[in-house]
DNA sequence: GCTTTCAGTATTATCGTTAATATCAAGCAT
DNA sequence: ATGCTTGATATTAACGATAATACTGAAAGC
């Protein structure tokens, strides 16, 4: 805080208005006639006033910011996330409390503490965990509101996301109708009980055809590119055998791709690529990547409809609601010709 | 604010205490027993109390947060910054207070009265331009603990960052020393009166021997990887003849090696690139970006130091202090190349 | 026995604002 | 003249915490 702001007080003292007199002037009150108010603005302007919001927090009993927890700040769908969050919250007259939980239910649960220490009237998360979510179910019992930013039916808390499930069975339907039977799934989600592209992909198999290989199905240490990359060479070390890489988001896809280039591999005729989110790298690499897109704008418009609402409304929150949005699949180079077999 | 929490009064009034007592106790002061302690911390944890941060900071008079005004947070070297500060003010109690200003003075400006509205303890920011920096600097004299992320020696105004003039005297060298004679400049920031790379880059020529082209220096529309590869076919249109491109950064760099790949220009051969930042999908690109590497972490650290330092200090701040960082230039295979003329 | 000391707790003021209510003079009708 | 509005401003009490000071009763000292 800065040293010695001016306060309502020191533009009473200067005009010789009460602090009240003050308070209403500045605000507009009809009370105040526009020579007084004119008087005291000035005052203001002179000493460089700007009312004390946490003064303004403490009697108002509301601190118009949200938090937004986020897992990763340097997955660029996330990053594009929380500046569409805090554009349209500053339009809304809202600060944004910024938190990273870098994909540790601890931190996560910390942070949680202290925007509520801080008082945030909302919050905005994207849970590490899509099935540990009892401290958060906690939240909402005690009328906080809170929007998750991955949606479980069933989770009892209100959710907008991407419907993760439709969009991995999306990419994969297309994958396998493209000729393709053995496609390996580089998911760093699934292993943290993540499971919804998992599921999507598992099910395209059983509805189309082609049976999934476990073996086909890796973990990545995590969301980087040079995850990718390394689970990629992993996957081919153990030559199991595939022509189609299904990946959790576009960095993996990314790294999946540098492997296929510097090892002589051609995208796609030897190996399709398939990643999620449609960042803009994806879309300008050297060989175009498909991808599931993530619809940025309209999840955070209605997540931030939704928090704003719960936010207004006073005493029980309702229902739940969970919002899923359906993703588009994007076809690009890295997936689009028809796959012939080994030698095809 | 969550509709209805316990405050101290609760405690007080559901332990018999009084609420000063109850206050002392949390705080664990030697002047409560024991017994008394017990009894109250029991209250505390059974009525969920977190005590308020907002009539904290208003009787404590520091908030405990920092603002970090960002241009842009589609800059994955921008997020990388946003959550380096993030994690590292977290762990010495602060919270982050985020904003993007999109690179205009006004939303800038907007933004930093917002925070000091908020009563942040002091500020981070990247400006959107590197000169205009009056309004900055009026807030440092009334003793607003402010560092910047970008250094201008002369603004009077603290800063910390990565030495950009030299990191691309070092590029141009890089690429001059390799044999290449006309080099494009494709730089979004010299437009807007950031031109610290630009002249990094004049400097190179007048020293090493080129003259520099006027027409090989563009300015993209911004700081994306469409606008680096609509810049570079700007470029080749009007048939300048340049075997070389530096851009003030890596998306820039992917956009214009995307545009080599898809127009048959073999990298490095017939064009070498040179972007800025070092970011994870120019090291992993199909073709490794050579980059001037941005020390994140360095940065941060040094910012956070300062920017604590000052919010430390009582009365008025000491003279401003400017750290530039000596940027190292990686050099990777889009630029490892000796460049031998146009059939070389 | 009577002050002194001290541990344990309570009371009061404060932070900077807003909200509810109070005051007080001028203007007006009766 | 007396009371009633009403317009302009002041006073007081919150909001939820902390900090300084005040009280109270029992043990200790002489």
């Amino acid at each position: 805080m800065a040293k010695s702001v001016a306060r309502l007080k020191d533009i009473a003292a200067q005009t010789g208005f009460s602090v009240n007199t003050v308070s209403l002037a500045l605000r507009g009150s009809s009370r105040i006639p526009d020579e007084t108010r004119l008087l005291i603005l000035q005052m203001a302007e002179r000493l460089n006033y700007l009312p004390n919001q946490v003064a303004q927090s403490l009697v108002r009993r509301e601190t118009r910011s949200v938090g937004l927890i986020i897992t990763d700040l340097k997955n660029p769908v996330l990053t594009a996330v929380a500046q569409a969050v805090e554009l349209e919250l500053s339009k809304r007259g809202y600060s944004t409390l910024f938190a990273t939980s870098n994909n540790t239910l601890a931190l996560e649960e910390r942070m949680i503490e202290t925007f509520r220490a801080r008082r945030a009237d909302g919050m905005l998360i994207f849970p590490c965990s899509h099935r540990q979510l009892d401290h958060i179910r906690a939240l909402r019992k005690r009328n906080y509101p809170v929007v998750l930013l991955v949606g479980d039916p069933d989770a009892g808390i209100d959710a907008v996301c991407m419907d993760e499930r439709a969009g991995a069975y999306k990419a994969t339907a297309h994958l396998i109708n493209n000729g393709h039977k053995r496609i390996a799934l580089i998911d760093g989600a699934a292993a943290r009980g993540n499971t919804e592209k998992q599921e999507g992909y598992l099910r395209a198999h059983q509805q189309l055809g082609p049976t999934s290989d476990p073996r086909l199905m890796v973990d990545p240490r995590d969301g980087s590119v040079a995850s990718g990359y390394w689970a990629t060479d992993d996957l081919m070390r153990r030559n199991l055998g595939f022509s189609a890489v299904l990946t959790s988001n576009d960095s993996l896809a990314l790294g999946a791709l540098r492997y296929c280039v510097k090892h002589g591999l051609r995208v796609p005729e030897d190996v399709a690529i398939v990643g999620f989110d449609n960042i803009e790298f994806a879309e300008y690499a050297a060989t175009p990547v498909s991808s599931v897109n993530y619809d940025v704008e309209r999840v955070t418009r209605m997540a931030i409809e939704r928090v704003l609402e719960l936010i207004g409304l006073a005493g029980e929150l309702p229902e739940a609601q969970v919002i899923q949005v359906e993703p588009e699949l994007l076809v690009r180079e890295s997936s689009n010709r028809r796959y012939e077999g080994a030698n095809g």
